[in-house]
DNA sequence: CGATAAACAATCAAAAACGCTCAAAAGAGG
DNA sequence: CCTCTTTTGAGCGTTTTTGATTGTTTATCG
């Protein structure tokens, strides 16, 4: 196994399990300890993890210096259910708004059979699949933004108020003890705000790992999604809130 | 076998796998060491691939998914000349416009250097190259359209309208025998219009296979072009025109 | 605070991969 | 048919990577 290659998988084992041991990582890729170590004190050094007694853990969105190219190759499991599930609440003929995350990436996969839909969205990587399956797609002009490969900003936002939408699917890094949505960059918030009054219906992706999370900016109370699809069955009881609950 | 047809198998090989060790090529194109590793150079040299010990990764962290025959015609030798040629035309901190087309998406490897330029583009791919290189990069928004994957329509045309451009760099179908410029589609014709009528200077990447050839719409006369860069010592009998050709 | 166990950095040797040179083989052109 | 050029493969010394070993540092718990 090259070493880059090792490298990506221990970004992508941490996408998942948010910490891992440097004991059990040599397990897993059946290399030795001190290798290990190596690769966690240069990944450390490229600042796309934080190093710790033990093993490592994943960078927290709002230290991200270098752009997390890396995650889009992720292709979580959990991820991908909730976007399956996602993809059931599209009817044929709908206009619809995906935001750019690596949450709902995976949507692109399922929206295929659908008839006759119109999906928009400012994420680039997003519109490109969505195009290669052959669905309508319009994506929101403007700057590009490295770490995201997406559209924000005023130009993006105007272009999204010119669309009816139907519904509205996003995700965001997480959900504060207090109910509200939270996210650490202000232009994506900005532009779900947009989005969402420009939508009949929200729907929001929501990965147990981002439960109780609180980060600078808030987008929204929990309680006024339409619909809140999540991995966790636990997810009712944290909100306490009557929305549609859809648990995969 | 030919080199560059053994080019392009390890190219076709890295889409698949995305990463693949010397050896691994060695054996699966039946040739030695050696000469895998200076065809590894080589591809890493044209940005096409990158290098790492005991192998190679592809170039793009695999989002942008260039259809398989797409890379053959973007590979082309003769047209990266042009775009190296075209990028020599680009100042710092100049605004330029790069149409969506196969001839001009390798300028993105020949603009890495240049300080605080500004691209402004149509084509998604482009886009992407230009974004991880670290250029500030505008993407028009819109539709988008499944076999160039590009921005066409008044959405588009209404984006670059709103900028000043320096230099506006395209390439179209053909030049007839009444030195017109001339596409078979519409919406790619009207764009380059639009841009053309934004900016201070043009320049037409032409190759060879472009002379003699008329197609529905009409573009521009050759005559009002600033600048030709041409692979053809021909061009400049055949178009008749005292413009800078520039033959590479 | 001190003992203990785990994790660490540093060093070193073996293995793998590398670049380089050179000669043979294949191709192009007269 | 011969010569010149390009391409390929083999040999060899060098560099990189890896895993074992060592002694040191750090965390934990009584």
């Amino acid at each position: 196994m090259l070493k880059e290659e090792r490298y990506d998988r221990i970004l992508a084992i941490l996408d998942e399990e948010k910490y891992i041991s440097a004991q059990k990582l040599s397990e897993k890729l059946f290399v030795s300890l001190p290798t290990i170590r190596r690769d966690l004190a240069e990944l450390d050094r490229r600042n796309q993890i934080i190093r710790s007694h033990g093993g490592a853990k994943m960078v927290e969105p709002e230290h991200i210096v270098t752009p997390l190219n890396f995650r889009k190759t992720v292709n979580s499991f959990q991820k991908r259910m909730l976007c399956q599930s996602a993809a059931n609440l599209v009817n044929d003929n709908e206009i619809i708004f995906i935001d750019s995350s690596t949450t709902t990436l995976q949507m692109a996969d399922f929206l295929g059979e659908k008839k006759n839909i119109t999906v928009i969205t400012n994420g680039i990587s997003l519109a490109t699949l969505l195009v290669q399956k052959g669905i309508k797609t319009y994506c929101t002009g403007g700057e590009i933004f490295q770490n995201s490969l997406a559209h924000f900003g005023s130009f993006a936002e105007d272009f999204i108020r010119r669309f009816n939408i139907d519904t509205m699917f996003f995700s965001c890094h997480g959900v504060n003890d207090n109910g509200m949505l939270t996210d650490p960059s202000l232009p994506e918030t900005q532009i779900r705000k947009v989005a969402i009054n420009q939508s009949k219906k929200t729907v929001f992706l929501c990965d147990k790992s981002k439960f109780s999370l609180s980060t600078p900016y808030n987008l929204m109370s929990i309680q006024e999604i339409d619909y809140i699809i999540t991995d966790s069955p636990k997810a009712k009881d944290f909100f306490c809130t009557k929305n549609n609950i859809i648990t995969v």
